[in-house]
DNA sequence: ACAGTATGAACGGACACTTGA
DNA sequence: CTCAAGTGTCCGTTCATACTG
């Protein structure tokens, strides 16, 4: 029962304790000749103190630049105030965006975000991303893009709080989506509504759930309209791969509407078209998805199908938050809406006007298949 | 002394507690019958453990699924494994890539990421995300796209270590850079070289440190060329705001050559340019910065200046980790090569063929200011 | 009695010592 | 005397409970 070795003396005066290390609970008790427990109320703004009492400690704590140890905090409450974040590709546009929101929407309910960044889609690695770093110091879990479920063996534990951004396709879990399927056909009908007789498709990976849902939607609308549907190309989001697909597409002569998975496989699409010649939207109508932020620059503007990922992410903190309060709704499914943005980039076919002239499959530069 | 209420006992038998709760270090030493030290032990690969304790405990790990809880061995420690980022606009390519290459570094070190995105660069916000959240619960700060430093009243916690990604001035901190001057420079003296007699620059806003350095490269590689520095619009690195700064520019039949401080930005002067049908790169030459994955499908394909943000991101994490560990070197630069990317935006000028005809300031549309 | 305030035990782990071979 | 394992107390907070005026 020496003198304590950690915990700077203050005994004396009020002296505002300035070493290095930051001020604790204590130091703010004795600068405000309060005990610490008061000053753990005043923190957490409970009622039973006295107005006089909470002035004094508001400012030894403001004079000392006392910060509550959330670590210590933690530990005590058994509550982080803190939400995971896992994700491939942060990058990626609508990740990147969905991200921005989540963190602003968890920085107003007083929580900080803890992203991980999945590399590879190893289901090894994303378990242990999960089960390691999230599971421990997090409240719950917000998991973007996931083709992450796909594979079956990924178990997510069970306890923590789960919510999926569009990606779920069991309903073992809330998830917030964009109405893929609503935004999907209205690109595709806005096609066959300028008289095209179909539209084409260039989707994005197959094991994305987005671009699942997004080719469900236009299969589905096609066969609505009686429509033919053509064999699909799958690009994997980026531009380059659009252009690689778009290849083949540019070298059909009886394309004449493609409708894009995203915009920047729009943009190389385009790019393919214009390299043999072909004009957007005289010759080749095209419709993207994201309306990505610079899409009303590309040439031509692109028409496309806007989502609001900023309120992808609000919902996801309000649906989490909900779950890791308790009242959770299992399979809950917030949809938000899209809505068709026109630009320069569709047209009625040319064919509308002037047919005729179409040569035959001699012109078919690339293969058939 | 009663029996303790919340520690489930375990007493009887190798019953694996699987409570809702997660297992704790003295679970494990229970069931593998060892002390909790030595489980400790274990967990942190110290070395005096006998081969065999270390199997046991090891396994008991495994059965109960024991995660040692961060919040205790951080409090324990004063360490808590995590970096903290902060950034404006997560959304913006730049650092929505610098993250994921922080969030990946991090990984492979054992540290997490806590990522604050700061809405308005109001003085407040920042530094009450910084002090707030980041200061507390985090060993160290990256500090992404500082215009944040801009103003003086924002003072920076010391003791955290910090590091700065693209963005100090000031030699306060450790930073990390991409070598903006040195791709400046290219970029313009590229134009040069093609006969252009000068070279325009839509910049970045004022405020940026990145945009700053790139049109201080661009002013110094015209003067040294002789060139004449005409005036530089501002935009805000969107593709809009290039589209709206390009109007002028491609207005002034004087323009034959522009760098602009970003590929969205040179997006929209292309676009900008095609509305007023000037062909790049016959009429003028477009020169981009950043290489953007899909640069490459712009119509024309972007020459452009590449940067290496995956390598920005890790320098930041080494950085970081080195001035956790006390090895700090308080204003070393880390500064990243960048290279120029030819595609098919630049050319030389068309007057280097014909000239003459070229009409006088009649033709101008916007304001000559 | 009642308002406020002080007290001591967790929370789960790490570490400096101490003890047992 | 060396190496394995155990004991005790602290890290900074919260919370239930006991205590003052």
């Amino acid at each position: 029962m020496f003198a304590r070795p950690q915990v700077s003396v203050v005994k004396g005066g009020l002296v505002p304790v300035s070493e290095g290390s930051s001020p604790t609970q204590a130091d703010v008790a004795t600068l405000a000749g309060v005990s610490s427990q008061t000053v753990s109320r005043v923190a957490n703004s409970r009622t039973n103190v006295d107005e006089a009492t909470r002035g004094r400690v508001l400012s030894a704590m403001r004079q000392l630049g006392y910060r509550p140890n959330t670590a210590a905090r933690a530990l005590a409450t058994g509550k982080f105030r803190m939400i995971g974040v896992i994700s491939f590709a942060l990058n990626a546009h609508g990740n990147a965006r969905t991200l921005q929101a989540i963190s602003s929407a968890a920085q107003d309910s007083g929580y900080s975000v803890n992203v991980i960044a999945v590399r590879a889609s190893t289901g090894g690695a994303v378990r242990e991303a999960f089960s390691a770093l999230a599971a421990q110091a997090v409240d719950g879990i917000v998991l973007i893009e996931a083709q992450i479920l796909d594979r079956p063996d990924l178990d997510l534990p069970h306890g923590v709080p789960v919510v999926i951004a569009d990606g779920d396709l069991d309903q073992r879990f809330p998830s917030v989506d964009n109405n893929q399927a609503l935004g999907a056909r209205a690109a595709t009908e806005h096609l066959l509504g300028l008289g095209h007789e179909t539209v084409w498709h260039l989707a994005g990976p197959e094991d994305s759930y987005s671009a699942r849902r997004r080719a469900d939607a236009w299969r589905a609308a096609l066969t609505a309209a009686d429509a033919q549907v053509p064999p699909v190309s799958h690009g994997d989001w980026s531009a380059q791969s659009g252009y690689e697909a778009g290849r083949s597409l540019a070298a059909r002569q009886e394309v004449t509407a493609v409708f894009a998975a995203n915009d920047h496989m729009a943009l190389g699409l385009m790019r393919a078209l214009v390299e043999v010649g072909r004009v957007v939207p005289r010759d080749v109508s095209v419709i993207g998805f994201d309306d990505v932020a610079e899409s009303g620059c590309f040439q031509p503007p692109l028409t496309t199908v806007h989502q609001d990922f900023e309120e992808v992410g609000r919902r996801c903190v309000a649906l989490l938050l909900d779950e890791i309060a308790g009242c959770a709704a299992p399979g809950a499914v917030s949809t938000i809406p899209m809505r068709l943005v026109l630009r320069s980039s569709t047209a009625p076919p040319r064919s509308a006007a002037a047919d005729g002239a179409c040569s035959g499959p001699g012109d078919v530069r690339a293969g058939a298949g």
